[in-house]
DNA sequence: CGTTTTTGACCCGCGC
DNA sequence: GCGCGGGTCAAAAACG
């Protein structure tokens, strides 16, 4: 499967999207961004220490994107950041021998940082310049949609994301970074460097402003990421596979998206 | 042939 | 203490 080409995937959203981006935690959460899924906004908050959500589209139920964010708010977890310690991240767990897996979940590994956005799209598996393995799916309880655990390839990276689709709405998938990426992005064979947003996703300690990177588009060499049951997106297209990165306009893809999400105000900063 | 995806099983943490 | 849900691993299959 390996790249199909990273076609553009989803893009149904045209329209403006609104952004809501909260940066600290649980509090912040619940103070700025509530209007959308509240569901949704509890299941991140779980998730973390940073989250993001986005919703982009239609709705539209957003007044403006402008506001909202508590723009700086930088106060991103401070605590995850620095890199963790290593996690073996289970992989190193399994060993043959051991009858019970000794897995570093039994240590209750440390918690990572971890960046949860919210997107629309069609498709599951949002681009974001990094190659990804999937590991695992299981079926979530409150949702008819099913979770998939996706890790980075870079045997040295354990960043680790997963991706959910809201039961409210099919149309947005959650993803959820966790970990820092160890490497800068992957060379593809194609010669791509890697998006910045994917250096975010990376880095989900840093200051969000430096996180969102609306200019940078990526040049997608990555599998159109379509996972499971999805058999290929429609061509929607917008946009060309230009290597060159758009200003942010119009992202076709997901990672367009991704690049997009960047909050009016954090823009600026 | 190499890499990734799929799927089932196993283990752990948490709540009741 | 038990059950439920979530997360990860591993083997096999599929695909490029």
């Amino acid at each position: 499967m390996e790249d199909k080409e990273g076609g553009k995937p989803g893009t149904a959203f045209t329209s403006e999207s609104s952004w809501t981006f909260s940066g600290g935690g649980p509090d912040s959460v619940s103070s700025s961004v509530n209007y959308f899924f509240d569901k949704d906004s509890s299941i991140l908050s779980e998730f973390a220490d940073i989250v993001v959500r986005c919703s982009v589209s239609g709705t539209a139920s957003n007044p403006g994107g402008s506001a909202d964010v508590s723009t700086s708010n930088p106060s991103v977890s401070s605590s995850s950041s620095e890199d963790l310690p290593e996690k073996s991240t289970g992989s190193g767990g399994k060993l043959p021998e051991i009858p019970s897996k000794v897995r570093k979940k039994g240590q209750k590994q440390i918690r990572q940082p971890r960046f949860a956005f919210m997107t629309k799209s069609e498709v599951d598996h949002l681009e974001d310049g990094y190659r990804w393995r999937k590991y695992g799916q299981k079926a979530v309880k409150n949702s008819p949609f099913p979770r998939s655990y996706y890790r980075c390839t870079n045997s040295k990276c354990t960043v680790k994301k997963r991706v959910e689709r809201s039961s409210e709405d099919p149309a947005i998938v959650i993803t959820t970074y966790e970990g820092q990426h160890c490497h800068h992005g992957i060379a593809f064979p194609r010669g791509g460097l890697i998006c910045h947003e994917a250096a975010f996703a990376g880095q989900l300690t840093p200051p969000v402003s430096q996180i969102y990177h609306p200019g940078v588009q990526s040049h997608r060499q990555m599998p159109p990421s379509i996972t499971q049951s999805q058999p290929h997106q429609a061509p929607v297209d917008v946009g060309e596979p230009h290597p060159e990165p758009e200003p942010t306009s119009q992202l076709p893809t997901d990672e367009g998206l991704l690049g997009d999400i960047v909050p009016p105000g954090m823009r600026g900063r």
